[in-house]
DNA sequence: GTTCTCACG
DNA sequence: ACGTACGTGAGAACT
């Protein structure tokens, strides 16, 4: 085997990487989605091409000689984003870490670097794989040297290989004409200017006829469009000028030695500690494992009767501490505490794993220590004082629920990392050691993949019995930690009074759940299937043939193709096939209309008759989840089902709330705030008209819409209150002009009309959006009234999108979440009262600005009294926060 | 695993 | 010129 040389066109892969990739930050705000692409892209082909020899090549910032014989060279070239441009070293900082050369060389261009030492290479006998972005690579390939192209394509990267031979396969030249052909097509994006009026079609022909420009030339009478013939006896001097340009150099001096190039070990102590700071976790599983400092962690595992004995005996337990136990209140402080992790389910429980300190062990389940005892161990440890921290606390009650008592003792540190960033995607022990312990730790997920730890885990394997150690060992070390961040940010009293309390109500519905008639949910279904078919069949019939009604690419293909329906395009797959476009089409045609039901209908058997059912436990209920660290703004989210999303605005979908019931003797009460963004909007924005408006207890869209649009309250139409109920909308959500067009159909001169008008109405609220994006794009982050922070790093992209993006998400964040702020801070009231008056009454769910209460009959009235009290009590704002209450004996009628 | 579509606030 | 409303979760199709 010859030894395999590969270059990579650092530019172009950076490039390629950067717009393949989301936008990825590390925790100091430094963009790493192109570094990140970059080596997954090499890493791939480095496990594809098993190469000897590995370099990379980078253009430096001059222009280089190819580009100065130009004369008309004006930099077309688009700036590179700052994003990427910050990419750049932080790319070349990589290389070194991993001992990969970088070759720059000023006024070289990095494609003559490759074309220079490729060449080289091959004539010393080397396999060569050349892997850039950019075709122009391909005047390199022959026999031996191997152009690699990645693509991106529908998710994953695409790779095409070129030699010489899949060179003249595709362009029907070989790879040195190709270069001519380049001279009289020329590339705009690299200043090469070729003959006017002959683009790719044209310089293949006359190049795969007479080989090359030159040659062309001389045979100049015979070319055949007339056009092109006269445009090259025109611009003869241009197009040489431009093949030489086109030319990549074989033989520049480099004065380097790409025996040096010889790939070593890749995955340094330098590269793994620099990767931490990336925060490239994927990448960790190729380090060895003695690189990661969790194996400095010693996990005692204890599982002997008699060590366990032996340990229960040291922990303090119940009446048994006094001021001098070491792990009295008092003297749990600072970054030491108790932590304590579970690994299985009640039910389900294989070990407990406790951290004091630096000690940390892991109890594993068995004969002599049982799920009760470990229950009556933690409530050992509450009772005498000590103060515990966890992942998840509403977990940790799904376990004991006595430990709800202890709510003082008990730190959630979960809860404190998404307070201090809410955008991340998990909070679980590898992430919090990530990011407040700096230590790199096998993740879950890598451990467990879907499944759960319980089910993999095997004390024996020493990955997994590290992991059940850091479940207690990370919240033990990294509370006092967040705890002193919260403060920093303001932010201890959110924790203390609003979030961790909520989480205790999240377990009570958790717990609870809602009763669901399984009967009715299967009647409802069957009533939907009969429709299902009669409309598949009829929709089949128009159509003319049997398909997928389902799959937007068949149906757009048999819509837009066959049936010739205007409107057409969108989407890079296909065609759109939304409602939206649906909509437009439906007056015209009946099959459409169809459709339109068919989805409609095949949606609610799906998700919700057929999804539901499968939910339903042993007890009739439906125990869905509400998640408290999803959000970016605060809200809460709910999956398992979904119960957050159950259909209400059409009638027939509304309809399956009837399935949804209390317990007998029981009833719903459900209580819903009224319009609590834009209250929320109007006490924030501290605009005089609006607050008035709401004081006078107006009709606020037809208040707006009296005053935006001048018209006397009493003239206000329907359309009219319409509309600027859609605007009211609108600037909830970050207006824009388009979007505000889209919704009432009307073109961006009316909407920006409208909203110029809206935001001289309401002054007050024109300030406090501009104000409020403003604030966050000095300081990074929106703040709730509450002090909930939302970190908006689209607002420093250089992408328009993007940055407008950032912008209605900074107008927006401050209210939904402050909304959300309010509603939490509701449910903690409400269930306070329904505990402490000693009612049977619970709440069960949360639909954002609504809250479920499934009451005991004879204490209906004062449930209602209660909620009514502690909802609109939630919140002293500048305007009356309004509920409506509504009961019934199933969930439709409660609404 | 991603894309499209659609259910809710 | 760009190509969008803010925040979620789920099912089906397709890769």
């Amino acid at each position: 085997m010859p030894d395999k040389i590969m270059l990579l066109d650092g530019h172009s892969l950076l490039n390629r990487a950067f717009y393949g990739l989301p936008d990825l930050t590390n925790a100091d705000g430094l963009h790493t989605n192109a570094v990140l692409g970059f080596l997954n892209i090499m890493l791939k082909y480095i496990e594809e091409e098993q190469p000897t020899h590995l370099l990379v090549a980078f253009d430096r910032k001059e222009p280089t000689f190819r580009h100065l014989r130009y004369e008309a060279y004006k930099g077309t070239r688009k700036p590179m984003p700052a994003e990427l441009h910050q990419q750049v070293p932080l790319t070349k900082e990589v290389m070194a870490a991993m001992e990969i050369p970088v070759v720059t060389r000023a006024g070289i261009e990095a494609d003559d670097i490759l074309g220079t030492i490729g060449h080289t290479a091959e004539k010393e006998g080397y396999e060569v794989v050349i892997v850039s972005g950019d075709r122009d690579l391909l005047q390199l390939a022959t026999d031996h040297v191997k152009i690699k192209i990645p693509k991106t394509k529908a998710g994953g990267t695409v790779t095409e290989d070129y030699h010489a031979a899949d060179v003249k396969a595709l362009y029907g030249v070989t790879p040195l004409e190709f270069i001519d052909m380049k001279g009289l097509m020329g590339d705009p994006s690299d200043n090469i200017p070729g003959v006017p009026g002959i683009g790719e079609k044209t310089a293949a022909k006359i190049i795969g006829t007479w080989h090359s420009i030159e040659n062309a030339y001389s045979h100049i009478e015979e070319i055949k469009p007339k056009k092109a013939r006269e445009n090259l006896e025109t611009y003869y001097d241009q197009a040489l000028l431009s093949k030489e340009l086109a030319t990549i150099r074989l033989d520049c001096s480099l004065d380097y030695d790409f025996q040096n190039a010889r790939l070593g070990l890749l995955f340094t102590a330098d590269a793994y500690s620099l990767f931490k700071k990336l925060e490239f976790k994927s990448l960790f599983k190729y380090f060895e494992a003695d690189q990661k400092e969790e194996n400095s962690l010693k996990v005692q595992l204890v599982k002997d009767p008699e060590e366990i004995q032996e340990l229960l005996k040291t922990l303090p337990s119940a009446g048994s501490c006094t001021d001098s136990c070491p792990f009295a209140p008092g003297s749990v402080s600072g970054n030491s505490r108790t932590g304590l992790g579970l690994v299985g389910k009640s039910g389900d429980f294989k070990a407990l794993s406790l951290t004091q300190g630096d000690k940390c062990r892991v109890i594993l389940a068995g004969n002599s220590f049982s799920e009760d005892m470990a229950r009556v161990m933690i409530r050992d440890l509450l009772m005498a004082g000590v103060a515990l921290s966890v992942l998840d606390y509403k977990a940790l009650l799904h376990f004991t629920e006595e430990a709800r008592d202890y709510e003082t003792l008990i730190d959630d540190a979960g809860l404190m990392a998404y307070l201090i960033n809410p955008l991340k995607s998990s909070y679980d022990y590898d992430d919090l050691a990530g990011d407040w312990l700096n230590m790199v730790t096998h993740s879950r997920k890598e451990l467990c993949g879907k499944k759960a730890f319980s089910e993999v885990f095997d004390p024996e394997d020493e990955k997994l019995l590290h992991a059940a150690g850091l479940l207690s060992y990370v919240p033990a070390h990294v509370t006092g930690i967040l705890k002193e961040k919260l403060r920093e940010l303001n932010m201890d009293r959110l924790y203390e009074e609003i979030e961790k309390p909520v989480a205790p109500t999240l377990y009570d519905m958790e717990k609870y759940g809602i009763a669901v008639q399984k009967d009715a949910l299967k009647d409802y279904g069957d009533q939907l299937v009969g429709r299902i078919q009669e409309l598949e069949e009829s929709i089949h019939k128009k159509a003319g043939k049997v398909f997928n009604i389902n799959s937007p690419k068949q149906l757009g293909v048999i819509l837009f193709e066959d049936l010739k329906m205007p409107f057409a395009k969108k989407t890079k797959t296909g065609y759109s096939t939304g409602a939206e476009i649906l909509e437009k089409l439906a007056p015209d045609y009946p099959i459409v209309e169809e459709i339109l039901e068919y989805r409609q209908l095949s949606k609610l058997k799906s998700t919700y008759a057929d999804g539901l059912a499968a939910f339903i436990r042993e007890d009739g209920r439906i125990h869905g989840k509400f998640h408290q660290k999803v959000t970016a703004t605060g809200r809460l989210s709910s999956s398992d089902p979904n119960l957050q999303n159950i259909p209400i605005r059409m009638p027939l979908g509304r309809a399956i709330r009837k399935v949804f019931v209390p317990e007998p003797g029981y009833l719903f009460i459900s209580a819903d705030y009224s319009q609590i963004e834009l209250r929320v909007l109007a006490h924030m924005a501290d605009d005089e008209n609006l607050i008035a408006a709401y004081q006078n207890n107006a009709d606020i869209h037809t208040a707006t819409a009296s005053q935006v649009f001048g018209v006397p309250v009493e003239e206000v139409t329907p359309l009219l209150r319409r509309n600027a109920k859609a605007v009211n909308f609108g600037i909830v959500y970050g207006i824009s002009a388009f979007g505000l067009s889209q919704d009432l159909g009307i073109t961006r001169k009316e909407a920006t009309d409208y909203i110029k008008k809206y935001f001289k109405t309401y002054p007050g609220i024109k300030a406090y959006l501009d104000g409020n994006v403003e604030k966050a794009r000095k300081t990074g982050i929106t703040r709730t009234l509450y002090g909930r922070i939302r970190p908006i790093p689209e607002l420093s992209s250089s992408n328009f999108m993007t940055r407008n993006f950032g912008e209605r998400a900074a107008m927006n964040s401050s209210i939904q979440g402050t909304a959300a702020d309010i509603i939490k801070i509701a449910m903690i009231r409400v269930s306070r009262r329904l505990r402490e008056e000693g009612l049977a009454s619970r709440l069960i769910l949360q639909i954002h600005d609504e809250l479920l209460i499934e009451t005991k009959e004879e204490e209906a009235d004062l449930v209602a009294g209660i909620l009514s009290e502690e909802m609109t009590g939630a919140a002293e704002l500048k305007v009356p926060l309004i509920i409506d209450i509504e009961k019934g004996y199933n969930w439709y009628d409660a609404k």
